[in-house]
DNA sequence: CGCGACGTTGATTTGCCTCAACGATTGTGG
DNA sequence: CCACAATCGTTGAGGCAAATCAACGTCGCG
């Protein structure tokens, strides 16, 4: 269950079996059916999460729509991470795509981490430095592109999420409504 | 002169007398004219600064057009991040856009302290969870509102940019043309 | 003084949205 | 296993915010 979290542990720092085993020891595991809620809008949000497998969407509403904020898959960290820094409540949603299962890491174990293995304070730069990473590709994507490039764009460096993902999702993603990613598929669709 | 620095680090790390007299030790300081470069797009961005005094923007070049990413002001950190952490060149543009004075801290020496003084770690995960942050509001802004409302917005929560700031770059910074600010502008007059 | 940078205003275009309708597919309860 | 509803993607018509193209007045500075 834990190999593959040591996996990506280990490449970001160097740790002992034994520190390894107090950190692992923290963390609890759990199931998620299609369309479940980890996280609701409006709480706060108290755990990191590790996905062992399966997929997942954070969304928020703007004016009673839904808008993704971006998907998660195997392999990767992930939380709200604004309301899990700042201890404000939560403005997005997580749902599970599919049956996801997850580790959980509470942050009061984070930051226990922090003090007790001082190592970790090198884990948590470099979850935050990622973290700012990823924001900005996507905002660059965002705010530099049309909707048309983004949507090539996406097809080309995460065919995953084309291939996993309901169309209506992916407009989202893109920040569009469906009907024009049908018009922009059919325009390309025409062309090529 | 490193007095304002040293207020700022406090608030984030405690450091004795000796830590900060030997973190200090490998800044410099530069002073930049009006419109003087700090940083050129295809650069590696290989220090941060820390600006005593003055303001700077920075921005770059989409279809031969200038957009403007943020502001700084007195007593901020900043750095084209991206390219500060990934070593990869620079796509933004610093200037100054009156005479500013910075402290240089060269990525080597903050490398440096986070091995020779651990607590730096701390820094560091602080200062990219502070980036992630500000990134993350600025995309909300971008994404949520329409162009009135982010100028509105702005005049609220950052009256120095108004005051300080010439109204094409601010048009930038919104993410709009300077003919639409103009319109903005106009139609808000009409109305109050 | 004369030039360039800046802000304003008008006319037109454009990319995406809104409203609306309609097939196809999926899922569910009888 | 079928019937019906809900969900999803597509397509058309029309609208709107901001972009584009263009012209003009003002200010500051070399």
């Amino acid at each position: 269950m834990y190999v593959q979290l040591q996996d990506q542990l280990r490449q970001m720092i160097n740790l002992s079996d034994e520190e390894f085993k107090h950190f692992s020891s923290g963390l609890t595991t759990q199931h998620l059916k299609r369309k479940e809620l980890l996280l609701r809008e409006g709480t706060i949000c108290k755990n990191a999460y590790f996905i062992v497998s399966g997929c997942l969407r954070y969304y928020y509403i703007v004016d009673g729509e839904e808008r993704t904020g971006q998907f998660f898959f195997e392999n990767g960290w992930f939380a709200d991470y604004r309301s899990f820094l700042t201890g404000e409540p939560s403005t997005q949603n997580i749902a599970a795509l599919v049956k996801t299962d997850v580790l959980v890491l509470p942050k009061r174990h984070l930051d226990n981490m922090f003090v007790e293995i001082p190592k970790f304070e090198k884990f948590g730069r470099l979850v935050a430095e990622n973290a700012y990473l990823g924001l900005r590709k996507r905002t660059e994507m965002l705010t530099n592109q049309t909707a048309e490039e983004r949507y090539l764009e996406l097809i080309k460096q995460r065919p995953k999420v084309i291939e996993r993902i309901p169309q209506h999702y992916i407009a989202s993603y893109l920040g569009i409504k469906p009907q024009s990613l049908s018009r922009i598929r059919k325009r390309l669709l025409d062309k090529g």
